[in-house]
Formats: structure tokens, sequence, C-alpha cells
RNA sequence: GUCUCGUUAGCUCAGCUGGUAGAGCACGUCACUUUUAAUGAUGUGGCCGAUGGUUCGAAUCCAUCACGGGACACCA
């Protein structure tokens, strides 16, 4: 059972105690009128008072206590909230008759929520503090916090208790802020450009719109499965050919594959749809957004990102095949030539999947010597069409698309193109994937046939981009985890949990 | 999926070449009315991740498994 441990137990009777002398240790009855923050601000001035103190003033102070020093009949709290840390001086004669030694003393301790009322002063060590005149336990905390100097370190517990990492590192919170942030700049630089947040479906009857596996669920009344969805691509362009003109949806995508630094089974993008507009706007819209974010973020243009530094006013724009050569270092004659590829990369020690055609291998050249050194923002164009099969060909050679990834320290950020709206081009494109699917690539698109219809309507020539939010917060936030910028990572489950499933079925 | 490192008290960690468990914090008791990870004294607290094996004897050696970190492979 959860509460077998001996200190929970201790601290359960203490809260037994409390009930018994009258004192409510839940109590909801709260009198607090400022955070701490405000508290500090409002009080800055105290330093330049006779006797470094204010006795007139009055605030009321919650939050959490994470230090406890106790010096026989005075003591000193540091009292935590969102906003801040307070260090509070508390004294027996300050308090009622026997309640400093019978229930502070005995009672209280880390970990516990409590309410202090009291008059700014400065310590003799010269730090603001409050002097305490009234106290309340608002919360008891009946399992211990952990350790008041190194707190929690180990990552399985940080992710699994992600409360106890929040109360413990502050600089947890600082990245969710930023993460939070990002999420509401992101809406608010769409709405101001037009554009209509909408919400379409996350259950899906076929899982298109990228090449991913999805996670299967049951719709009993129906007694069909259906799809989580691995993005809302198709949905948002039949708001197109409805005739909305610019939408854009932020929420989550759930892909049925691995989990590491860089994936989470759910994880959260962007998209936006933009008509009568090229993946050339889209281009320019981007570098708009980074900059918007770096404003209103307060961040510096050069950014550190682990051992590297990102320049974010240096964006490049470079097609793909060229950047094979001049930043891959592959030989420019053999870029169009399958057989040279494929002993090129062999020639790497590079293991090469059969049958593959000439924009996979392209794509396998990128990926193996380009990807990695795109470090300032990068804006790769010109995509093959065989490994794009909802962009739109480019009109003056059919053999590659109007489409850009954008990449920043390595990694991929975004991915956009100017989207496909000829139906009859769009089908055929569809009967290879499910080629590709049959000859057993399980990632393969599958073949949407009402979507097929809708573009059949008409959907104006569009710009349409994704971006990874998890990844551009990691970026913006210097961390190289994605669980660090998730609040509640997917972890495996814990033995007992397992069984215990096992059980229910 | 492969390789690699880790898992010992609520937390942070010691524990050598095998001899049956330690510290600090926290908690209990005592002292202390301006401390800063307060201090001093003293005490409680462990299925040493799980299961097997080797051994007279395993936290320690071996095997398997679970979970986590890192690297590589695939994907966003």
């Amino acid at each position: 059972m959860v509460f077998e441990n001996k200190f929970i137990q201790q601290r359960i009777e203490k809260a037994e105690f409390l009930r018994n002398a009258g004192i409510n240790p839940y109590s909801n009855d709260s009198k607090r009128n400022t955070s701490i923050e405000k508290y500090i601000y409002v009080n800055s001035d105290i330093q330049e008072k006779e006797n470094k103190r204010d006795e007139r003033r009055h605030y009321t102070i919650s939050g959490r206590i994470k230090l406890f020093r106790i010096m026989g009949k005075a003591s000193f709290l540091q009292i935590e909230d969102e906003s801040g840390v307070l260090q509070v001086y508390i004294t027996r004669d300050n308090l009622p008759e026997g309640f400093y030694n019978d229930i502070f003393k005995k009672i209280i301790e880390v970990g516990d929520i409590v309410e202090v009322s009291g008059y700014p002063f400065i310590t003799g060590k010269g730090e603001l503090s409050l002097h305490t005149s009234e106290f309340k336990l608002l919360t008891k905390a009946i399992a211990p916090l952990p350790e008041k100097f190194h707190g929690v370190t180990d990552k399985e517990i940080r992710y699994r208790k992600r409360y106890l990492d929040l109360i413990m590192n502050s600089d947890v919170r600082k990245t969710f802020k930023i993460r939070s942030k990002v999420i509401s700049l992101t809406r608010r630089f769409f709405e101001d450009k037009g554009f209509l947040e909408v919400e379409t479906p996350m259950m899906h009857p076929i899982a298109g719109g990228a090449n991913a596996k999805p996670f299967v669920t049951h719709h009993n009344a129906l007694g069909i499965d259906r799809y989580l969805r691995i993005a809302p691509e198709l949905y948002l362009k039949r708001l197109i050919v409805g005739g909305f003109e610019a939408v854009f949806e932020i929420n989550r995508n759930f892909r049925n594959e691995g989990m590491d630094a860089t994936h989470n089974p759910e994880f959260t993008s962007i998209e936006f749809y933009w008509a009568y507009k090229t993946y050339k706007d889209l281009i320019e819209i981007t570098k708009e957004y980074f900059k918007y974010l770096f404003d209103h973020l307060n961040l510096p243009t050069i950014l550190p990102y682990g051992e590297i530094e990102v320049n974010f006013k240096n964006f490049q724009e470079i097609p793909l095949i060229e950047s094979l050569s001049s930043i891959g270092g592959v030989p420019s004659e053999i870029v169009y030539d399958k057989e040279k590829i494929v002993e090129f990369l062999k020639s790497k020690n590079l293991t090469v999947k059969p049958g593959l055609n000439l924009g996979q291998l392209q794509g396998e050249l990128f990926d193996e010597f380009v990807e990695d050194k795109l470090i300032d923002p990068t804006f790769i164009t010109e995509y093959p069409v065989e490994i794009s099969p909802l962009a739109r060909r480019s009109d003056e050679n059919p053999e590659i698309t109007e489409r850009f990834e954008l990449f920043i320290a390595g990694r991929e950020i975004a991915n956009a193109f100017s989207e496909l709206n000829d139906p009859v081009d769009q089908l055929g494109r569809f009967q290879g994937q499910m080629a590709a699917k049959e000859s057993g690539d399980d990632e393969a698109h599958e073949m949407d046939a009402d979507f097929i219809e809708a573009l059949s309507y008409g959907m104006a020539p569009t710009a349409g981009q994704g971006i990874g939010i998890d990844r551009l917060v990691m970026l913006l936030t210097n961390e190289h985890s994605i669980r660090d910028v998730l609040l509640f990572p997917a972890m495996k489950p814990i033995h007992n949990e397992e069984q215990n499933q096992e059980e229910e079925v």
C-alpha cells in the first residue's frame, strides 16, 4: 500500500494530532493577499527605512515550506509559491500562547503548505523577510520531500513524478512556461495573420497525411476500429477545398513507433494551410514567425544549443541536390545515378536497402551527409517527387516538388510545400503508395478516396506547413531530450502496473 | 532493435579482491530569539530492482528479466 512507509505514518499521526487539537490539517480558509514576487517588489524600499522595517504594512502570503531552521524560540522558514521564495521569521512570543512549542515546532515541517501574515523587515544578514504575527497550516504534506540540497536528480523519478520534479527544481517550471508561451505566441501570430484555428478529428478511419504507423482504437457502438491521427493534413486541406483560405491547428499527433530522446508517441505540432500562396511565401512567413518568437520571448539571436551556437539571423536556402555536394561533400557527378549512389553509400560502409528509387537514394545521401551539418536555420528546397507524396510538382521540372524542410542545429524543425491539388496526380501517388505498402512498406500512405473526391471539386493553389512544437521548444530551451519539454512523457509501465493491466483483461 | 552504464533508507550517495548494511539530508528527542544546505548532542529508519545459479556464506561473482540514462539504427 502507498502509505506503509514509516515516515508517512508518522506524518499521518501528526495530522491526526492536529484534528484532535481542533486544527484542520487541510484547511481551505486561505486569506492570501499577495504573491511572493509582489511582496518582494513592493517592499524593496524597506532597506531605506528606519530600523529596516515597516510595522504598519501587513501581508499574507502562502506557499510550501522548502527550508526550516529552528533556533530555540525563533525560527526561519523559506516559503515558496509559484512566483518565488521568501524567508519568514517566526518567534514564540509573536504567536498565541503554546502554539509555537506545541504545534509549530512539533507538527510543522518541510513540505507543508502554510500561510503567514506579518510585516516586512530586513534581517541582520540583509535579507528581506516577513516578520510573522499569524501562522496557519493550509495543507499537511504526509510524504517527505527529497533532500533539500541535491533535490531529486534521478531522471526516472523526475519524469514519472513530474509533480516532485516541479516542487524541487524550479528551473523545470521555467522550461514549461517557455513552452506555454511558444504555443500561445504561435496561436497569436497566425491569428494576427488572419488564420482561423480549427479542430479536426483525432480519430481517423484512415491514417493519412504522413508516413507512420498509427495507434488503433475501437469504437464499441459502431463495432469498428479507428486510428489515432498521425497528421491532420488531409482534413485541413478539405477545409481549403471548402473555402477557408487560411487555417491552422495546434494539437497532438500519435505515432506508434519507438521512443527516444527525440520521439514521444504523442507529440504536438502546428500545421497551417494558406490558399493562393506557394512554398516561397511559407519561407517568408517562417522567417517572420521566428523573429516574432525571438522578439516576444526576449531570446538572443545567437542561441546556444549544447556545444554549438545557432545564429537565428542567418537563414539559408539551398536546393537538396545542391546541398549534397556543397554541404555533404558527395561528388556532384553521381547524384543522378542510382548505381553510383549505391556504390558510394556502400563505399562509406552504409547498408543500402535494395530496390530504392533515385529520389529515395538522394534522400539517403541527404540524411547521411548533409542533415547534421545544418546548424544555422536552413531551408532545404526542391525535394524529389518520390519522397514527397503530397507535394506539388515543380512546373519546370516534374521530378522535383515545390517543397522545403527547415533544419536547425542538425534537426528537422518544419516541413512545408505547395500542396498537390491535381486530383488525378494525387490518385496516382496514392496508388504508388499502395503498391509500396503491398511490397512491405507498412508506413506507406493509405488510399483516401474521400480526400481524392474533395480535391476533385477543386482546391485553390495552397501552401501548407507543419512545425514540430516539441522540437522547437527543445531548441529554444537548450534541452536535448523531448522528455524534458513534455510535462508527462510516455514511460514504460513499471512491473506491478503491467500485472494489474493483465488482471483486468 | 543493438551496444553500454546504472538500480543500496523518503532523497543524494559510499560500500575494494565474497564474511551478512553505512554517511549526509529528512524525521524523533534535547539545547539554542537574526539564521542562510543554521549549529551541537542523541536516536529511529533497509525484501541492497526481480528471479535463478556458484559458494559453507552473495549488496558484492555469473545468468536471465524489468526499468532508467547514454550511444547507434528507424521515424517528426
